[in-house]
DNA sequence: CATATGCGGTACTGGCGAGTTTCGGAAATG
DNA sequence: CATTTCCGAAACTCGCCAGTACCGCATATG
């Protein structure tokens, strides 16, 4: 710290803009063959960055993973645009447009990617929550606060889990019966397990 | 097929109470330390076998785990014994046991284990299914559907989906949370998510 | 222009683990 | 007892990959 002012800064600058690239890359080569799959090369290759570039700002493949999650929850759902129509079921399905069913779904094959090292870096599972499943609870639990303060829904449920339901649901979907997590399911949790808990039934369309 | 009978049978036989060891051996190790950080030179030394003794009996690693992950589904719940209280919330109580649980929490970590495989091998995908989810889900229907039968609950429940929820919320927070499914927990999905989802109560005392 | 550092790319090192082979001994056949 | 196949154990081969070193060039300072 005390020497950052006095250090002269000779040579050739770091070009800062190819740390989110380098990043990004890591991210994707992760959700496509997850952690123990991953190589530095993939991901130089990826971010067509040599693989010196890579060691020169991360110290280890380990380092960049997390750095590379911890940096996820940036893009991510801006809380101050979050659906108001009036209704539980209005704000549930508010939430789900393809946008963030895409966005939802690289979440989820990032994590895939990251259960095996979940067990031997204890620091990722707070990363992890923070990134990925923290955000989707918040949003739940405020629809659900809402609704029970309007009076829409009893006050005695219990919101942390039912905040939770939806996200292990899509979880399990995707790490263990891999199958694709779409429109028709998310909605078939909000009609079928989330409302109806709520003591509130789906429109008779559904 | 033919030959069989026809090969004379030389030498020593093959000890065949030896294969049962060994995937048992493999599966402690895959739920220890994953498929990724599993060797076989861990797993013959857990079976106490030489590494030839296992390569004898499987061509590769993957084979071993697949053939350890099918043979999982033995030790499992004896459907002739299972309880019939008479209540939907006293069938699902009672399948709360101490030996449930443990069984329970140890195909879970093997399922930790196995994640990243099942990109690679969709057919460990079904055999997962059959031997740690599956089972669980026909409990799950089954006492839903005595319920509906005896008109405990209405019958236009979503009972495929209801009896996913609580497998899926145990997997979410093994293999994401990292914290242990243990009673209180079991308890609490069903008091907070399955009975009020079927618009049931539970008891003022819990 | 001399110096120092970052860049993409490539070659190298070292360790680890899948899979194979070998060895001394044990069990089965004839 | 000779032969064959199994056993546990250990040594071995071979390829892969994390991490390092170096090259030729680009870009910054003084």
């Amino acid at each position: 710290m005390t020497q950052l002012d006095a250090a002269p800064k000779l040579g050739r600058k770091r070009d800062l803009t190819r740390d989110p690239e380098i990043l990004d890359a890591t991210l994707e080569v992760l959700a496509e063959t997850g952690y123990d799959g991953m190589t530095i090369d993939m991901v130089a290759a990826r971010a067509k960055a040599g693989k010196a570039t890579v060691y020169r700002r991360w110290a280890s493949k380990s380092e960049l993973v997390i750095d590379a999650v911890a940096c996820m929850k940036t893009a991510d759902i801006d809380f101050d645009a979050l659906p108001d129509t009036g209704t539980l079921r209005g704000d549930l399905v508010a939430m789900v447009k393809p946008h963030t069913i895409e966005d939802g779904t690289r979440k989820l094959q990032v994590m895939a990617g990251l259960v095996s090292m979940l067990s031997k870096h204890p620091e990722l599972v707070d990363s992890v929550r923070e990134a990925v499943t923290a955000p989707r609870v918040r949003v739940n639990r405020m629809f659900l606060q809402r609704a029970i303060d309007r009076g829409e829904i009893p006050a005695d449920i219990d919101v942390d889990l039912l905040s939770q339901v939806g996200g292990a649901m899509a979880t399990h979907r995707t790490l263990i019966l891999r199958k694709p997590v779409d429109r028709a399911f998310i909605i078939s949790i909000i009609d079928g397990v989330i409302l109806p808990a709520c003591g509130l039934r789906a429109p008779a369309t559904a």
